[in-house]
DNA sequence: TGGTTATTTAACTTAGTTGTTAAATAATAT
DNA sequence: ATATTATTTAACAACTAAGTTAAATAACCA
């Protein structure tokens, strides 16, 4: 999981995998769209591969680099236990404004000595 | 979207955020369950709060924090997009494995000449 | 005022990442 | 064999990250 989340941390690698979502490729033209020497490509590559996000094949001398989308699946799951957790803050944002409508109607003035503890 | 994911990448982190999804709390609080230093926990705290993924309160001496969900949501739309690739991953993993059965049930005595590689 | 509790900042160490250029390896083509 | 094309590894520099301890802030408590 850390190692997923750490490869999608880098925009090149991102755009990488956007690339190789639209089909297996090689090495080459995966680097064309970035001004960047090739060693940094491979080194991005590694870091997908040792994170399960691409996998490696051989034909003839070129390395064809595929997605592999599973560790994304995982990582998606991960955050879809936080999913309540956004739509709700929506509806709580939705309740705050309603509240403060409600307020700035009601005393236009007045302001905070409440205290709250934890 | 590349901080947020960087966030995500430290399972120190990670974990602060689940506590932090049970209910806005303590920096004292969220340090207890670490072998750590406070210094690193507030500095985890402060990854978190650049990247979004918290915001921080102030009650006397105490700094709550509280999870803010939206760049979770944002990081889900973007993996949202690999989803029919990873669905389709499993589509042709079922596939290969009928197939499998189909041979396997045909030439169930041919042993010995096929090799495999891992 | 001075003391206590909660939290952050400073200064430092160690380790890892990202990029560079130059050289090495791998497979094909002549 | 040798040259060519594709890709990786080595060696290096600059930067960032994650942890440490000690000191600084901030707000409360007496």
């Amino acid at each position: 999981m850390s190692s997923t989340f750490a490869a999608l941390a880098d925009p090149t690698r991102r755009a990488i995998l956007a690339r190789l979502a639209l089909g297996e490729t090689s090495v080459t033209e995966i680097a064309a769209p970035f001004e960047m020497s090739m060693p940094a490509i491979s080194r991005h590559l590694k870091v997908l591969e040792k994170a399960g996000l691409i996998s490696r094949g051989r034909e003839a001398q070129w390395r064809p680099c595929k997605l592999k989308a599973e560790p994304l699946k995982q990582a998606s799951d991960w955050l879809e236990e936080y999913r309540n957790f956004w739509e709700q803050s929506f509806d709580r944002l939705d309740e705050y404004l309603k509240t403060l409508q409600k307020k700035e109607k009601r005393d236009a003035g007045k302001n905070g000595s409440g205290r709250k503890k934890r």
